[in-house]
DNA sequence: TGTATAGTGATACACTGTCTCAGTTTCGGG
DNA sequence: CCCGAAACTGAGACAGTGTATCACTATACA
């Protein structure tokens, strides 16, 4: 696993470690950025062709699970996935120019979905923003 | 068309009126609910059954465009697709309950991007939020 | 009514994602 | 270090979403 921190939120969500979830990291961390599902199959299939699809999705979504990696929306509508430094759930901007991804604090979110809740009566269980743009380099 | 305004919408964006982009209108004004592209195709079909499925898709791209649908997230990550009142770009709250969606005022949202932009030195496109929960009267 | 052009249906294709099932691997305990 | 329960895997089938092409048709507008 690339790192100790993930091996160890791996074990304790009851996961185990394995050469296929190995590859699968390895590939998002060599992007830097949100891969498509196939975009890591390719990726994958490099350095071992015989990890089946299904293992790769099943992967994604153990590591989703574990708060490693984040689905997010790439420019176009369809999803990609992220490897994040930040644990657990939080929000993206994605720059439509080089690909790269800045967290969101949760301070600047809650608020805002607070604010919501109240107005409409409304009770969120879940949210995920999909805010694209420039990023600060690319502008 | 469903209504004049609809109609009037579609033409003003160099769009044509036809009998299957009515069934198409017509099936999202029945369910007063986002649908699935799938359910989409099940309705006109019901009344139509020559009604080809790319075409759907394409007058659900031609009704996004012109700003009468809009493309939702639904309870799942799964899209769905939106007849609203409003015009124009905007968000909504989906209730996971019963699966109607709350409006959500430009006035609310403005703000919140105004100062992520201004916080991150990011230039904001395009900003599409999936806020799932439960509404006042599921509650 | 005529006509430029937008729209259509069939079909093929690509991508995303789930499910099943028989066989394999991992991890923790003894 | 070995064992076994349980997690994981690969293959393959299946379903949904969405786009492209192309010959043909219907619409809007003068
Ligand atoms: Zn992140
Ligand atoms: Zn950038
Ligand atoms: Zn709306
Ligand atoms: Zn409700």
């Amino acid at each position: 696993m690339g790192s100790a921190a993930v091996r160890d939120r791996m074990l304790a969500a009851g996961q185990r470690i394995t050469r296929q979830r190995d590859e699968v990291v390895d590939a998002l961390e060599r992007a830097r950025r949100p891969l498509a599902a196939r975009e890591i199959c390719d990726a994958v299939a490099e350095s071992n062709p015989d990890v089946g699809r299904a293992t790769v999705f099943r992967t994604l979504h153990a590591l989703a699970a574990a708060g490693i990696v984040q689905r997010v929306t790439l420019a176009g509508g369809r999803p990609g996935y992220l490897l994040c430094e930040a644990e657990g759930h939080h929000h993206h901007l994605v720059c439509t120019s080089c690909g790269r991804t800045i967290d969101l604090p949760e301070s600047a979110v809650t608020p805002f979905l607070t604010g919501v809740e109240e107005a409409h009566g409304f009770t969120v269980d879940h949210s995920s923003f999909d805010v694209h743009g420039r990023c600060a380099s690319c502008r």
